[in-house]
DNA sequence: GTAGCACTTGACCAAATGTTTAAGAATCAT
DNA sequence: ATGATTCTTAAACATTTGGTCAAGTGCTAC
């Protein structure tokens, strides 16, 4: 039963398609263990909000809670992000080509309607073939 | 400007949470170029319903249309997947960690505020999910 | 030109999402 | 007990999303 594989999935990127969510993972990642009103704090929405974004987070097993007396520390539980990881990257040749393809030529094109500027934008430091372990440069910016 | 970055990577999240354009994605990645129509065959909806499906997928850049007299073929852009995978790494090292912190021992029941959590210990390199783009670069603290 | 094929657009609809406010537990401190 | 603190639930609402059908636009072929 691979449906239901693919059922977590989707909620994972579910998750994480929302910017509170990933700023709400990225605040658990250094804050191991935050209590939900702590985790709260820097978000100008309300807190019954932030519940639901949690709910969904647990939901897609992203987070757990546990609760101590009145308060309730959530921490990351990643594992659902390992999968996200493992289908992306069953796409990885396939930009490591495209980007073989792209960089030796500059690429001067026919007359037609010129596609609208494809953001292009990150990772092309290389030229050739790809150092693809090393270094994403730059520090990460928990987004 | 990184609220660019994180827009895009919102649209790329969402762009993926659908099963639907998933699958889409899937298949142009085995058949590459494939018409709009013949993309939408295997799904059970209709036309114009696949058809917003890609305009989401063109919307994150995952896909990129190109018309050659009345059909339009499609092919993977898959560079935001990129990022995508960029993000999610930054949790490695915390998966990693997570299943270091289960192996040896069943959790405890502490009661009370639990300190901080500065473990920090190894990171064992038996665990089979150090696949790629294991350099970790110094503890990232950022902002 | 006329007909058909490939794709797009538009109007609409139901369900899901992200939010709010208000009210309800539980638990801690006094 | 009283009351504050922490979290949760409930109801309501606007917006977005995933889908439909119907009609429109261009290209290809006869």
């Amino acid at each position: 039963m691979f449906k239901n594989h693919d059922l977590r999935l989707g909620r994972t990127f579910a998750a994480l398609a929302d910017p509170t969510r990933r700023r709400l993972v990225a605040r658990l990642r250094e804050h191991e263990g935050l209590s939900v009103s702590e985790l709260a704090r820097p978000f100008p929405i309300s807190l019954p909000a932030v519940m639901k974004h949690l709910d969904v987070l647990s939901g897609a097993g992203l987070i757990s809670r546990s609760k101590a007396g009145r308060i309730v520390s959530c921490r990351l539980t990643p594992a659902p992000m390992e999968e996200a990881v493992d289908w992306l990257n069953r796409y990885h040749h396939f930009w490591s080509r495209q980007l073989d393809r792209l960089a030796p030529v500059v690429e001067e094109e026919d007359p037609g309607p010129p596609p609208p500027a494809q953001p292009r934008s990150s990772s092309r430091a290389g030229s050739k073939h790809l150092r693809r372990k090393s270094t994403r440069r730059g520090p990460p910016r928990p987004s």
